[in-house]
Order: structure tokens, then sequence, then C-alpha cells
RNA sequence: GGGCCCGUAGCUCAGCUGGUUAGAGCAGUCCGCUCAUAACGGAUUGGUCAGAGGUUCAAGUCCUCUCGGGCCUACCA
């Protein structure tokens, strides 16, 4: 038995996401663990919101209401959502939990007492009417290069030019409007980042079957210009972490808070702990410390790309830098972009779907489906309703859905519900059985190095397998003259739903659930051998017909749908 | 500006370290079946692998350039 660590990539507290994001880190990391429970491996997969940074305290701030309260609202919607997605956490925590801001600023204290730690005296724009600092982009004014009036503080979007808060002409604050803006020195720490270079580079360069996205991200900010550049850690917030070395104060640090990106990735393991204090474990650092059994753990992490410089570098430099023994990871699962019908999900501006509306119009199965089995894994992918009305209606109604149908209506009418007896296996059945191992191996290779797509189109071809076998058995043809020999056909069918509802559960958990209900199963189990399995229903078992698993999309849905969804979010 | 990724049949995509007539699913066409959610099965039509050079006995696969799309570029997260 295996130890599988898995963490997706913690979603920002400020707001529902959208299905880009889920199909990036939280469903696939989710496919990942349900794989390996089934195949019974021990798995410890953890999530948690990212509760800090400027816009949470701006999103607060427009709803009026206290950070504090706005992000334990906000979280349990994001898990009441979660939840509606079959998202199996076995925790969902908070980055703002006690556990992380203790862990956070250990860290932190490490990192100084080994001397990754530097003190920066920098110029930063405070804005007196919004009463606080503002980050760069949160500046506006007139571009010096093209005279774009929008350009933010940290690049101008119109001629894409690089530029510093003070470079724009009539700068005002982004939030209030306000130009009464002043440059001021402020203290920061910074992670010495480069001083960890070429171990990280090594550690990267050892890392034969990541992804391309994740390596060449990675080395292109190890190498760009200067290599690797130093990070500021904290950030002059009221919200967030603040700044201590340990449990001691940091002379100089009084008011700031760590930078999010910082604590963030530390939540993976805080998140450990809240599991344990939370009476769901027992053990967090046999999860996370090397020294205390974590040594036989593998680590898979699951992100959108725009995550990768901090998994792949920060997050790695701020646990070498501790000199602890903490788990590093040992395989990152990067994923490009999901468009939308021609265009780019956005949360900003309320474009494409998002998790609360995807579930309001129809079950989870059909998201997870269609969002796995086109996982952006290789370049950017694209959701149109129509491809997403055919493709569901075929996989999961026609070839999956419409077999469990013929074969317990079938049955039900010739013999009753219940499995029957009679008939022999014969060449057909060994055929089968042969098929359908080869496909299994095919399958569970693309689990393990989780190749997506790839282990949904095996997935899919099991499902037609049964179709195959049932049209070359003819059981509704042979009845008259054999009732024995159809017999034997639905029998090995009935058999076929059951390790049907096995295998699917990864990606169509309720499905997979009712399937396995319906012909007796009483919890997952993973098929080792597909002859085995296809003997686990006996003659004379009792099953129950379900309803239709999946109803299809309508054209009128469709075309109703994407006229809801073409517009704004409000 | 720099860098990375991608461009393979109408659509969505496989094609690992270069090696027989370039594959799958969907859509299309034809045939079969009638148990089933008019579902299923079989067969079949589509490609000068973005373009141009080059290396090689051999290139979708390697190199150079061009065109097109996307992403990143470190103070959003």
């Amino acid at each position: 038995m295996k130890r599988i660590l898995i963490t997706s990539a913690i979603p920002y507290i400020n707001g529902i996401k959208h299905l880009g994001n889920l199909v990036g880190s939280q469903l696939p990391a989710d496919l990942f663990a349900r794989y390996n429970r089934a195949r019974g491996n021990e798995v410890l997969f953890l999530c948690a919101t990212d509760e800090h940074g400027t816009p949470a305290e701006l999103a607060a701030a427009q709803t009026g209401k206290p950070i504090a309260d706005y992000c334990t609202e906000m979280h349990e919607v994001q898990a009441k959502i979660a939840d509606g997605f079959r998202l199996s956490f076995d925790h969902f925590g908070r980055s703002s939990s006690k556990q992380n801001k203790e862990l956070t600023q250990h860290f932190a204290g490490r990192l100084l007492d080994q001397g990754f730690i530097k003190e920066v005296d920098e110029k930063q724009i405070y804005s007196h009417a919004d009463n606080r600092f503002l980050p760069d982009r949160y500046i506006e004014g007139t571009c010096p290069n093209c005279s774009y009036e929008k350009a933010r503080g940290d690049q101008c979007e119109n001629c894409t030019k690089q530029l510093d808060p003070t470079d724009l002409i009539s700068p005002r604050s982004a939030i209030s409007g306000s130009e009464n803006l002043e440059v001021r020195t402020t203290r920061h720490l910074y992670l010495m980042q480069s001083y960890l270079r070429e171990k990280l580079n090594a550690w990267i360069e050892e890392k034969r079957d990541w992804p391309i996205l994740t390596t060449s991200i990675a080395k292109k900010w190890l190498n760009d210009g200067d290599g690797l550049q130093d990070r500021g850690i904290t950030r002059d917030l009221d919200w967030g972490v603040p700044v201590c070395k340990g449990g001691q104060a940091w002379p100089g640090m009084e008011g700031k808070v760590f930078y999010v990106w910082f604590d963030a990735p530390i939540e993976y393991i805080a998140c450990a702990r809240e599991w344990v204090d939370a009476g769901k474990g027992s053990d967090w650092e046999r999860w996370w410390r090397t020294d205390k059994g974590a040594d036989d753990v593998s680590y898979y992490q699951f992100m959108g790309k725009d995550n990768v410089p901090f998994h792949t570098l920060s997050f790695p430099a701020t646990i070498l830098g501790s000199g602890e023994p903490w788990k590093l990871v040992d395989y990152i699962k990067s994923f490009n972009y999901l468009n939308y019908d021609g265009g780019q999900f956005s949360t900003s501006q309320g474009r494409g779907i998002f998790m609360d509306q995807a579930l309001e119009i129809l079950p989870s199965d059909y998201w997870r489906w269609w969002l796995l089995s086109h996982a952006p894994e290789s370049s950017d992918s694209e959701f149109t309703w129509e491809n997403f009305q055919t493709d569901v209606n075929k996989d999961l109604a026609d070839v999956l859905g419409n077999f469990v149908s013929r074969v317990t209506k079938f049955c039900r009418s010739k013999f009753g519900e219940v499995v029957p007896s009679g008939g022999e296996y014969g060449q057909r059945e060994q055929n089968l059985i042969d098929n359908l191992q080869l496909r299994l191996d095919a399958y569970q290779n693309h689990m393990e190095a989780v190749d997506v797509r790839k282990s949904a189109a095996e997935l899919r071809a099991i499902w037609v397998l049964g179709n195959e076998y049932l049209q070359s058995a003819e059981p509704w043809a042979i009845f008259k003259d054999d009732p024995n020999a159809a017999a034997a056909t639905v029998r090995m069918s009935l058999n076929l739903i059951a390790l049907y509802g096995q295998l699917s559960e990864p990606f169509i958990p309720d499905a997979s659930e009712i399937l396995q209900s319906a012909m007796g199963q009483d919890g997952p189990s993973w098929p080792e051998s597909v002859k085995d399995t296809l003997g686990q229903l006996k003659a004379g078992d009792v099953f129950t017909v379900p309803d239709n698993l999946f109803t299809k999309i309508t054209d009128e849905q469709r075309l109703t749908w994407n006229k809801k969804f073409s517009g704004l979010r409000d």
C-alpha cells in the first residue's frame, strides 16, 4: 500500500470560482485522490481557501463586512460548492487558521536563523484617502509611453510596457480615484531565493517526468536575466499573518503581515494540522516530516499554470531554506487554461460559467466528466455548449447510461430483477475479459501517470466494450431458442455494470454509486482481476433497475444556457 | 522587447528517445440490429501533419526562418 499526499492549489477567497479554475486544480486532484483510495492506497487529500491579500480586503470592504466575517462566509460558500462537485477533500482548511499563522511564523523564524531573510528598505505608494499602501497594480494613471489613460502601475495593458507606479502621469488610486498619493519608505523582509538557486536548479533538473509546462516555467524563472530573484515576503496590510520570528516579535516589522504567497503554500502543511485538530486524523507530521514517517509519502500537487513559479521555486525555497526535514513535492501536475466560447473565463469580469451556476443547471457528474475528459493538459482547451452537449449525451447517456438501461430492462422483462442462472460462458466472454483486462491495465497506467484525458478515453473505451459484447451476443434474438445462452449473456452484462460502477467512480462518483447500489454492491472496491470481478454477481443475486442514469441535454436547453451565459455575471 | 507552449481529418485531440501504407472519438455517408434514453454494432469518406528551407538512408517527429494562436515576464492571486 502506498501513501499518497495530494494538494490542490488553494482557491482565492474573493468569490466563487469558475469552471476553468475547477478543472485546473481541484477536479483533477479529486480524480487522482479517488483513484488512489479505490486502489487501496492511503490518501491524504487537502485543500483550503486562500484568504489573505489586498483583493480579499477590498472585496470585504465592498460588502461592508469585517474581513474576518467575509472570509468565514465565503469559505462556507466555497466548501458547500466543493461538496456539490463531490470534491473529496479530507480537509478543506483556511489559510487564516491559527495553525497556519503559527507555522508561517515558524518558517520565517527558521529562514532568518538560516540566513535566508534580509530586511530591505523600499519605496511604496501610500494613499491617504484609502488609508493604506497600494500594490502597484492598484495605481492607475496615464501611460508615459502610449498615453493610455488607464495604465496600471505595474504594466500598461494597452502597450504592454512594464511600468513603475512613479512612471505614471497623474497617478491615482484605482480604489478611490484619489490623487492624494505619497511615496513612502517602508521596510520589508526578502526571501533570498537566489542563495538557493543551484539547489533548486538541481532539484528541478532531476524531474524528468514532470509536465513540460511545469519544468519550462520553473527553468525560465531560474535562468531568466540574472537568475532567480529574491522576493519580498511581507506587505503593509492589516489582514494576514503578523510578521513574527517564531513566537517572538520582529522589531521594525510591527503592523506588517506576510505576503499571501508566502503563507498560502504553508497552508498545505497547516491544513494537515487542521485536519488533526478537527478530529479527522491523528498524526499530521507522518505526512509532512520525513523524520517522522513521511519519507515513504509520494506528494502530488495540482494547479493552473499561473501557480507554477510559487510551487516549483518559492515554496521549495521556503522548505529547503528552513533546514528542517519537511516533505518536498514529488510531482507537480500543472494545467493550461480552459477558455469559454472563444474567450477567457474571467472571475473579475464575470465571464463564463461559475461553479454555483453549473450545479444549478446540471448534476456534477456531467461537469466532472466533460471537464476531466477535456482537461487542458497539452494546451489551452475550449468549452462550447455544442461540444458539451454532444460529448456528454454521447458518452454518458448513450454509451454508458443506455447500456445499463438496455441490460437491466431486458433482464427484468425476461428473467425478473434477479441475476439469471443457466448457460455457460464461452469464447466471446473470454475475448471480452481479455480486452477488458488490456483496457484496465492501460487505464491504470494513465491514472498512475496523472494523464487525465487519456484516462477518460480509456474508461470510455471500457464502456464501449459492453455495447460491443451485447450487440454481438444478441440475447434478445437468442432468447427465443436458447434462453440459457441469453441468461449467461445477461449475467455477464450485469456483472459489467457492477464493474463499471467501480471503475467509473473517480470520474462520476454519483452515477457510480447508483450503479453499485442497483447491483447490490456495498462499496467501492477495485477489480484486481477482470475475470474474478466479472463473477461477483452470481445467479440468484437480486438487483434493481435504476432510473436512467443521465438525461440528455436537449437542443432547447443548450440554446437557453448558451444565451443565459453569454453575458457577464452580475 | 525577451522567453515558453501550441498549430495533425469539418470539430476535440493521440502520435515516447526520427523508422513499415499518419491514428482515436465526434460529426458525415452506407449497412445491420430492435433489448434500450431513436439508443447500439459494423463498415466507410475526410489530412501535401501551418508554410519554406535544411540535416538524414529515413522527419509529423531534429535544426533554421516565416506566418498564426496562446501564455508568462516576478507588487493580483
